[in-house]
DNA sequence: GCAGCAATTGTTATCGATATCAAGATATCG
DNA sequence: CGATATCTTGATATCGATAACAATTGCTGC
């Protein structure tokens, strides 16, 4: 059942039934309704392959997922899927279809025939951005300003969800916390950054304990490594819920008390963290939301209209940590 | 930058270029190679539409997606896109696209037009299922094995999963055990059903305390009601690791010893799971790998050999609990 | 030397949609 | 009434690839 076949039907020519199921007004409304409706009626289908070669773009945009299974986060959290999920859905709503691959598939000819890329979870390796920064292609990144920008990078604003745990421990009164991650990922620097530049508006100097993994034994580690330098410190800010709750779990090991003797705030907000024993205070962002900007972004972009980065608001949920 | 271009310039025709570049024993190796050659230089892309058109198929896989925040675990968990890893590697590998879309986009042209379907995480939907069956694709679905089984269906071994840990149950010579979760999820049901055949068999009947959310908090008060009720149980097998660790904080809080009270089992094996204190004892699956099978049915099916469904080993995992 | 075959390359048609330009029908206006 | 504008429809070409069939060349065998 072609466009061809239709035109047959309604005794018209195939140009015509293009214009009816368009909407055209080039058409006259009582043609284009027997038309639409001989189309539902013997459930006609457009043929993807050929308006696109006819209109020279694939109404499609890959989003280039880092899935390797490694100890980054993107692996370990249902973030992604959510990000995926806004995404999706505000794609589809346009009539785009999505794309999904690794960095290993993006050569295939699909992804190069894409009329936008949208890259997700490539944080720390700005090379991979590069990469497909030569493609041509309109282009979108997740994760956090770099210096440069020569591309549209949508994240939430880490700065600000920094502060806002700096602005919660000086509330607390808190004069000596700690800051567990990773700052060499971008979104974490930005994190730190924000913290630390909140807290030095009152004088206070927080300690960076490095760790690279994003996971409960880290934080645990963590927690055990200050124990054993016996540094002094009464509030936690971990760079991601997984670390807080480690440090938590290795805190009230050495019997010390949270929020009590030391408060500790997370990020990400994982459903996880209210449910947690106790539950867990974090920074929250919206994913869901989050995809839906990339996903208009990357619209805008096809349509040739110009973009600006963007950062989307967080907010802290203060639990009993 | 076309097949025409290419042809021009290699002074041959646009077929000897197609064939030439799809490797065809029909031209001569030395054009071939000079053909080729020229194609990298120059840069040369297949237009994926043009071949698509007239090979009439896509090349694309449609890949539905359950991603509504529910209080299902498809959201909660990292899995789909575990699942999504593996299915992408493996059709990329062999030339085809992962289109991602969701049930409410799948009504989408370019969805239809693929040369087949995955379905993910409707698993308590049959009614979807039985839609998607309609649009006469290829059709794989991860799950359980229903009772009619029109379609290829994927999955893990749930009832070895049960099996295992009721033998490992009855090894710890408990007696008195318990099943968390919600069986009208048929992947669960079949969990249900291979524990209790296998208790069974040593005379032994498992209690079922029916959660229908799949949250740490439904753990702690599964527990908290059994123990309301004062029913005795001596091991807990929970359908999920959420669930599990739920259950294990609720019973550390009542003061009973895990394990040494109360064995706990959970299933998934989430990373997590590993560094939980106690670090708990859970069903692997692996998911990589049903990615894998599910892609590799999938391109059988549409190579038009006969694909039967599956189900993978699952294996247990035994930590501290 | 010529029929017959293999190896290699080319010609033409086709997949299903849409843009361009042309044209018939109808309406409007002076 | 004729001319121009408006509405509606259509014929043809085109997007870039590949299939079917045709044609050319060189070689083998009798």
């Amino acid at each position: 059942m072609t466009m061809a076949d239709l035109a047959r039907l309604a005794g018209v020519s195939k140009i015509t039934v293009s214009r009816a199921l368009a909407d055209s007004p080039l058409v006259n409304p009582q043609t284009r309704g027997r038309i639409q409706e001989l189309a539902r009626e013997h459930g006609y289908k457009l043929n993807v392959s050929a308006r696109n070669l006819r209109l020279r773009r694939s109404h499609t945009v890959a989003v280039i997922v880092e899935m390797k299974p490694t100890s980054d986060r993107t692996m370990l959290d249902p973030y992604p899927l959510t990000l995926l999920g806004g995404i999706s859905q505000e794609l589809t709503a346009a009539g785009y279809s999505v794309l999904l691959t690794t960095r290993q598939g993006a050569s295939a000819a699909a992804v190069q025939a894409a009329d936008g890329l949208i890259l997700l979870g490539q944080g720390a390796r700005q090379d991979a951005v590069r990469r497909f920064d030569k493609l041509g292609l309109p282009m979108v990144v997740w994760g956090a300003q770099g210096g440069s920008d020569a591309h549209v990078v949508i994240g939430s604003d880490n700065r600000l969800g920094g502060a806002l745990v700096a602005g919660h421990f000086i509330r607390l009164g808190r004069r000596l916390p700690v800051f567990v991650g990773n700052p060499s990922h971008p979104e974490i620097y930005e994190r730190l950054s924000g913290f630390v530049d909140a807290l030095a508006e009152h004088g206070v100097k927080p300690l960076l304990i490095r760790r690279d993994e994003f996971t409960l034994a880290s934080g645990t580690d963590a927690v055990h490594s200050l124990a054993a330098r016996k540094v002094p410190f009464d509030a936690l800010f971990a760079c991601n819920d997984l670390l807080a709750m480690g440090a938590i779990r290795a805190l009230q090991g050495l019997g010390r008390e949270v929020p009590g003797d030391v408060a500790v705030v997370g990020y990400d907000d994982m459903p996880l963290a209210a449910s947690f024993l106790p539950p867990l205070s974090s920074v929250h962002q919206d994913w869901q939301e989050g995809g839906v900007r990339l996903a208009r972004k990357m619209l805008a972009l096809i349509r040739g209209e110009p973009a600006r980065s963007e950062m989307l608001p967080v907010s802290l949920v203060v639990r009993s940590t």
